[in-house]
DNA sequence: GTAATTGCAAAGGATTTGCAACAGT
DNA sequence: ACTGTTGCAAATCCTTTGCAATTAC
């Protein structure tokens, strides 16, 4: 039922022991729909009953990563954030909220595209890309919030 | 002549004492026109002959960065690069060579627009937004250097 | 002189690694 | 049985912080 089993024969595929450990991660990350930190899925597993060292956490995650499944995702927070590729076409792009920090995912033929045509017009061989548009979610916006990092000085323009 | 003046001024501006060890750090950031790392900052400071704390430098770029001469960047590679602002259009993409790390700024306004248009449609609030695209540049191309990450497996197809 | 900065070393947070005990095939 | 994993703690890497000595104004 779950997407765990693809995890499963991946490891199998490649001669690595199936433990109840790795299970236990793949089933977590495969049943958000959020970006998770590693904190957030050690609370899960121990919500769940689960005790599962960190060091363990990280290794599998790297599995994950390494198996196509997963992708890992660095938003300048210090540290990194895992979700699952399920359901999704290869191009995301992400809108995050900076007052929530709520991730959202769009994607864009168009926008694509011209990603595409700007690394070719460059004479560079793209492999990946990311774009990431920072600003207040609509629900922020809705509950009165407003942005606070932005505007401070400018004194380029004050020349 | 340099850039450093603005930042003296900055300082002034803000009642802080304008020092040696700020100066030459800011002067070593705005002489170059690459993205630093502060390993890559304190190594210059060093071949010149400063003996800088790495303190005062993570110290003085969160000043430079405040005064928005200068922007920080974290690429995903565990630590952040900072660069100046000068001579930039507000909108940089950025093309990032997985295999030698250079980074090459783009500018387009055709992505410009469709970024704010995309944000718009979403009822997202955009303060800024950052494209990176990661593959090979055309120096590393030349070289018959190839990519290394992409394309393990892709056991999603292969279901 | 006073207030802020410097540099060192210690602390901090995320991630990795070494190793003895343990689990999967 | 054998190989690879787990979990803990120690180690590592980047960054921040506390504090006595020093410097800018």
């Amino acid at each position: 039922m779950s997407f765990v089993h693809l995890f499963r024969r991946y490891l199998r595929d490649q001669g690595l022991p199936v433990t109840q450990q790795r299970e236990a991660i793949a089933e977590v990350v495969f049943n958000s729909s959020e970006h998770l930190s590693v904190e957030e899925i050690e609370e899960q597993l121990r919500r769940q009953g689960e005790r599962t060292g960190k060091a363990t956490i990280y290794r599998t995650l790297e599995m994950l990563v390494r198996s196509g499944l997963v992708e890992e995702y660095d938003f300048g927070e210090g540290f990194k954030r895992y979700k699952h590729l399920f359901g999704q076409t290869l191009v995301r792009e992400h809108l995050i909220c900076t007052e929530c920090g709520k991730v959202q995912e769009v994607e864009s033929e168009e926008l694509t595209q011209f990603q595409e045509q700007l690394a070719e017009s460059h004479r560079f061989q793209a492999s990946r890309h990311r774009l990431e548009i920072y600003g207040l979610c609509a629900e922020c916006q809705a509950a009165g919030r407003t942005l606070q990092w932005e505007g401070l000085t400018c004194p380029i323009e004050a020349l």
